[in-house]
DNA sequence: TTCACGAATGAAACCGGTTACATTAACCAT
DNA sequence: ATGGTTAATGTAACCGGTTTCATTCGTGAA
């Protein structure tokens, strides 16, 4: 029923073997078979089969990529960029959602691995272990984490991540620079290495500024979280002395806002609130949202340059910054008083 | 290098046919044979080649999904429906980003059919004829779309659509109940399937009620299409005497609402909004979005669904309704009056 | 005892391409 | 003319599985 290399040789009075290196462009065949050749091609409207050659050839053209949840928009552009990066160089993407669930990032990983070239996986959920122990099976890329490994790493292993430092430090002397004296992180899931570096990241920052920093954990990293997370800090606000927020992700803030408003307080005239990612469009957030912006795009994109040219060991950086908007504000402690 | 049935059946001391049965679970196979094989594949990490398998029985194990924007959260939410519904079946996803470029859409089609069991279209943006040809290579399921044709279907189409209709007469209703006369609706896209079934649908009902309706077309379904949109509405409401706005879709009524802001028009103050699609998270846009809401989850769940039992050739159906929140008020030339 | 039959396993073809190697033919130098 | 190159094409093996068909062996009936 499908057609076959085997009729179009049939057709144009050749052999396979001819075929297959008319079609393919081998210098090897002159031009007037070729052009017999690539006309039943074309009258039998024939497209090769890309199993076939895969399993002769090795490589499959088409990479995987493992994601912790298609749904939020940080990895929703990191998938953009990374699609657009591959399909420009006519290669496939094979995508499989973990739903942040360790066991089903595995069996995901086993089971693209006989029909991709490389893996990429996105703040994966994995062991270093497990990590290593894919990178047996094929290339693989992390996005958004690092193993913790000192010993040098396997062969096959790229990384790409947001150098989270360059932002956080930025939001911290910006917030502080308002006159905000206790500031307090929303953090995602523990297991998360993104946010582990968020967290040190914003330590450092504070200690150097002599500030004390709260850091309030949570489960997952989604709006309903940062509702709850953002009901806590009002609560807890008046005792700690809390006036500013820093949010794991932008839809975590987006979650503390909602939270917050639901406790009666005002941002930014109560608390200011910073969020992470700039994921947010334009305007979708009242009021716009201070955020420590970098582009998961960007890092898609670097992702697929690493897993088609492997060379090089060193981690592709993406770096961030701060982006201002209307959701920070002088504390109200400090309001009136001379600029610091 | 890599481990094949040929090495686990050697370890084994058995043939490969053996091995092969024997793992695939053929009750042709006795007992202490299957536990030799199945001992000897787990010793050796074997993890059979999909390729290889799906070149032999034609059959791949995984779908192609192409979106017109990956980055829309309503194709996220369909995606993420899609994945969860095949994923449960160990089925793969390969996706493709057409960016609302037919060409682009073709090649994808092409280039994934020999790779798939069948290829799920949303929104395609293929002329009919393009489509019923991609049926020749692979089953397609059509997802928000539906071919004009009136003969009979190819056999292998599915089609799986959003029914708009009581949604968006609910809404027209909700607007003129609360005393609104003159509505504009911000269409997307002028080749969009759905577009026109929401034309339709909002023309059918405020004819219904004797409401003028004004049509504004875009060429883009985002943010910024809604924007500019949302300005020139803001500039013409004191001639044509708009007073509420229905929107294409959620991320375009989120432009809109930035437009009118710029315009120094509130929501819903001065004009009602209604969006589409009802893919904004709790509590993402300020005020919150009154919508006309449908699960893109569940069409992408019945998008899997169609695809795996290709029986029936009825079109499934999703329905909408209208969710109201506070992007809708009482018209202010009728407030103070009894209600109708 | 012999034969038929069925159960378990093996040998080999096959899926649709690519490619190493063999073959043919044409051309040039001797 | 003869032998050696080289260019163009053909033959067949191969990738890693599945599946058809053949083979072997044990068992029960004749």
């Amino acid at each position: 029923m499908a057609t076959t290399i085997r009729s179009v040789a049939a057709a144009a009075g050749v052999s396979v073997a001819t075929a297959s290196r008319a079609l393919s462009g081998s210098p090897a065949v002159v031009d007037s078979t070729r052009r017999r050749v690539i006309q039943a091609a074309i009258a039998l409207d024939y497209t090769p089969s890309r199993l076939a050659r895969s399993l002769v050839t090795g490589s499959t053209g088409n990479v995987g990529v493992i994601l912790p949840d298609i749904t939020n928009p940080f990895y929703t552009s990191f998938l953009a960029g990374l699609e657009a990066a591959l399909g420009a160089q006519d290669i496939g993407v094979l995508i499989g959602d973990s739903g942040e669930n360790p066991d089903r990032e595995n069996r995901l990983v086993r089971r693209m691995s006989t029909q991709v070239d490389g893996l990429v996986l996105a703040s994966s959920r994995l062991s270093d272990e497990q990590i290593v122990a894919a990178t047996s099976r094929r290339p693989v890329v992390l996005a958004n984490r690092m193993l913790e490994t000192s010993e040098e790493l396997p062969k096959r292993l790229g990384q790409v991540v947001i150098d989270v430092h360059p932002g956080f430090t930025a939001a911290v002397n910006h917030l502080s620079s308002l006159g905000h004296r206790q500031l307090t992180y929303v953090d995602g899931p523990a297991q998360s290495w993104s946010g582990r570096q968020k967290r040190i990241a914003l330590t450092l920052a504070c200690s150097a500024l002599g500030l004390p920093l709260r850091i309030r954990s949570t489960t997952r990293a989604d709006f309903g979280a940062g509702r709850t997370a953002g009901r806590q800090v009002a609560a807890e606000a008046a005792q700690d002395g809390t006036t500013a927020v820093i949010a794991f992700n932008d839809q975590m803030a987006l979650g503390v806002l909602a939270g917050l408003r639901e406790a009666g307080k005002d941002v930014p005239g109560d608390l200011s609130l910073v969020g992470c990612d700039d994921s947010l469009e334009d305007g979708l957030a009242w009021p716009a949202l201070t955020t420590v912006g970098s582009s998961a795009r960007a890092l898609g994109e670097l992702a697929a340059h690493k897993i088609l040219n492997p060379m090089g060991q060193e981690a592709g950086l993406i770096p961030t910054a701060l982006i201002v908007r209307d959701s920070t504000e002088r504390a109200r402690s400090d309001r009136g008083a001379p600029v610091a």
